[in-house]
DNA sequence: CGTGAACATACCTGTCTGGTTATATGCCTG
DNA sequence: CAGGCATATAACCAGACAGGTATGTTCACG
């Protein structure tokens, strides 16, 4: 599961797949990749259950099939909490338990490189 | 950042250290792991941003850094959409499109019964 | 300053995997 | 049945990587 949605392009599938369902071809011409190589991946989400294919003639449409996405949904859940609720609650907590002195900043909003991690100012 | 929570024991890290700071010893001794093997691990960790370490004499306790997970919850939130709402609509929807492939259903946001349309009604 | 503990780094190795080319299979057309 | 298109599979290669052992580095302690 988590090896299938690690790769790249599979991600790409995955997108695309989450448009409207492809075929191979299409996917080939819009990943760049070798048909094979395609085919590839294809398999692998196949068999952690992403996507399904239809038959049709000589093509097969693939189409997204996301409840497996449920689980990386459900492992980022406990995480989540991290930065959907008062972190400073929760950064106490935690600071509480490590007996923390250097309490640092963990912001609830989008933190850039630039302004993660600052000073006690 | 993907390559980073694709390890399993690079999670297990994670999920420890959401619990509360750990040392690498004590990491070590919970994940059966070799010492240099964890700290391999750790610093892949920490230059994904996931994981920060606070000195403390020899030790270092480091501390769960949730915020480049977000990148997980961005990826992940087109997608959410497909499970939160019925999904047999979905496909049905998803199959309608392959052949009128008019509006793309990038939905970014939460989709609840009462929002979820099919037509431009 | 010597010793040991805690951790990081260097180095090596086996395995996995993503990419390719070549080939097989199946479907449609004529 | 021959031929071409769409896809899958096989065989192969190069790079990435997780794991280990050995060693370096820093800190605490006497």
């Amino acid at each position: 599961m988590w090896a299938a949605v690690g790769d790249p392009n599979r991600r790409a599938v995955l997108e695309l797949l989450r448009v409207r369902p492809h075929t191979v071809t299409e996917l080939v011409d819009e990943l760049g990749l070798s048909q094979p190589g395609v085919s590839k991946h294809l398999r692998v989400l196949k068999e952690a259950g992403l996507v399904s294919a239809r038959p049709e003639g000589a093509r097969r449409h693939y189409r997204l099939e996301p409840e497996p996405l449920r689980e990386l949904e459900d492992w980022l859940g406990p995480f989540r909490a991290f930065w959907n609720t008062s972190l400073d609650a929760l950064q106490d907590h935690l600071d509480a338990q490590a007996e923390a002195p250097d309490r640092v900043p963990t912001a609830p909003e989008h933190r850039t490189e630039s302004n993660r991690r600052k000073g006690p100012g």
